[in-house]
DNA sequence: CATTTCAAATGACATTTGTCACCCCTTTCC
DNA sequence: GGAAAGGGGTGACAAATGTCATTTGAAATG
């Protein structure tokens, strides 16, 4: 019987996915969760099989929960579930060495399978993940991209400073930098397009 | 038996609903489209009871549907079933005389529940909508919409000012307006705010 | 052990934002 | 007709942002 944990912040599509899933005679749902926080909490507490971890989720996203289960080197196979197919995301779900990358839009049928094929030790990705990702590489060091994301909040440079432990200057130079580096002439600007590429 | 037609692109979300609506005794999912044009043809061959509708669809919107089955006097019942609560979408929604107006965050029960009673001719609309619609309107102006707008795409005040013909001056004070009214500190934390309750 | 490399910081500077008070036209409304 | 009200504008000023050159100290590389 293969246990699965569910995190997904749309109730229609967890509860929807959670029940369909648990007719498969050989699959068992033991866990939902509606961020990624609460996700962390119910696989390490219940250990199951697999994880399903959608992308955007509220507090933590499943990327995050991805990266913090591969630090803790936690048994549970992952396998992301998203509706995109942005390089950055695929990038930094391969780092965090997840078992699969699917895509919203293939069906349970599909899905069952991949859950299937990774048990067996196989990795599933998408087709589609495979063309695009002539991933232009993100040029973001780790600091600049949680400053960028700090930014990206509203908060302004001492705040930001504050809470990294860096003095506003430094802050400053950092955003400089990023600036250059994905050719934006203002911060709003470099937002943008960090969020459409996927490196925020 | 109410005979019910699906149009929601996330093939994951569509084929998961089609399967646990169909397990209902008294429905028959008769239909499904992966987006708004597939949708209105569908809808005009079959003539179903009820129609489940996602708003951002490619091609044509749901919003767009329900405007058109309203104009062409459909006598299928229409459901909007979306993730998104802005106070727009519902105006436009109701606008188009639809019969519901739910959130994906709700439970599948809860939607078999409100198309039940969209059948005995009750209209079922999300609370969370009410709420938001008539307490968060939008303090912003046609104007200051534009140009928040315009800011979110990283344009600078000079650029906005040229695309609007307005002076660069003339834009800073509907920028400090804006930020006097969403109570934000910064373009981006107004953008962030404003992007968050729909007002983009 | 010397040499690069790199994160972090400083200081100086030019620009851009954000705030404010006040002006100029039209509309609109007693 | 005169008072508001509202869209658009100006200029002045402080604060934040963006750019750069330069410094320091701690790895990393050789």
């Amino acid at each position: 019987m293969i246990q699965i944990v569910i995190a997904e912040d749309q109730r229609i599509l967890r509860g929807a996915l959670g029940t369909l899933l648990d007719f498969e005679e050989d699959f068992k749902v033991v866990g939902e969760a509606e961020n990624g926080e609460k996700a962390l909490e119910i696989i390490n507490r219940l250990q199951p099989d697999i994880c399903l971890l959608d992308i955007e989720m509220p507090i933590m996203s499943g990327l995050e929960v991805a990266a913090r289960l591969y630090e803790i080197g936690a048994s549970t196979k992952v396998i992301i579930l998203t509706t995109f197919a942005r390089p950055g995301y695929f990038e930094r779900a391969i780092k965090a060495k997840v078992h699969g990358y699917l895509l919203k839009d293939g069906s349970i049928h599909d899905l069952a399978a991949a859950i299937r094929n990774v048990m067996k030790g196989k990795r599933e990705f998408a087709a589609e993940l495979i063309m695009n990702s002539y991933h232009e590489d993100n040029p973001l060091s780790e600091r600049e991209r949680e400053v960028l994301q700090l930014a990206a909040n509203g908060k302004t440079g001492k705040e930001i400073g504050a809470e990294l432990y860096l003095s506003a200057g430094t802050v400053r130079n950092y955003m400089s930098e990023i600036l250059q580096k994905v050719e934006a002439k203002n911060k709003v600007e470099a937002i943008a397009i960090c969020r459409e590429k996927g490196w925020l």
